[in-house]
DNA sequence: CTTGCTGCAAAGGTTTTGCATTGTT
DNA sequence: AACAATGCAAAACCTTTGCAGCAAG
């Protein structure tokens, strides 16, 4: 703990997950990594996701069996698109908060809250009609 | 749709699931299923637990890369202890559909909602003091 | 009988790991 | 100089799939 060595590609990676607004999988960063480093591996990347996201200096969640990361590590929820796929933030921070207030009790000891609804959105809800 | 045929071991698996309150992984209901037919392999479990999923009956749901299986389907949230890794329901009907309504709107349409709380539970918080 | 379901084995895709080397501190 | 981090390749892991035989309707 507190000894890790900021190396030129995790500043990358870092830096990448701050910079858009999606929510890469690790193939996504790598590829995006690759043009600045071309020599980064897969494995590098996973490896500084991890480490990253155990820091809580990321977000990793799980969508359908694969890992995405989100830079933004604010509250927010999620909205998945069972029928396109996409993933899309939603701030709603009241929603967290009044959920994480909710459990809290002598029971749970709730850090934090995952909010993700499933349904689909606009553009698909068009299409179906 | 509607042409399934019951067979003995989707029964199983599905009374499996109704028995328990945990929420097993794949291999879990594989090996309680094989108690009673020793014949079953993995991938049938597979197929049937995805089939029950596709129709409604049971809940998929993802924690740390793995598919987890719920018998429960009414709406209800999960409460994941980072430190021992236990997962525990919680009923609270309200919630659910309070965050349903907040989001509801001419931008999404959601059909269900995940709610997992993270934290640490009653036994490991006093075990940490 | 029809055809959906099974067991088996093999493949698939994502993530992790061992090891020698490199590069931060 | 120490040792954390990397690249490479192989392994590990969970899940899915193709196919021939079986069995529910």
């Amino acid at each position: 703990m507190g000894k890790n060595r900021m190396t030129s590609q995790r500043l990358k990676i870092l830096e990448y997950l701050r910079s858009v607004k999606t929510h890469p999988t690790a193939e996504m960063v790598y590829k995006a990594v690759s043009r600045d480093l071309p020599a980064i591996t897969l494995a590098t990347v996973y490896r500084n996701l991890n480490l990253l996201a155990e820091q809580g200096q990321i977000l990793r969640f799980e969508i359908g069996k694969e890992y995405r990361f989100d830079g933004d590590t604010c509250c927010h929820q999620h909205f998945v698109c069972t029928k396109c796929g996409k993933l899309i933030d939603i701030f709603n921070k009241k929603l967290s908060e009044q959920a994480m207030k909710s459990v809290d009790s002598e029971e749970f000891f709730p850090k934090s809250v995952r909010i993700i609804f499933y349904g689909t959105c606009k553009k698909c809800k068009k299409k179906g009609e």
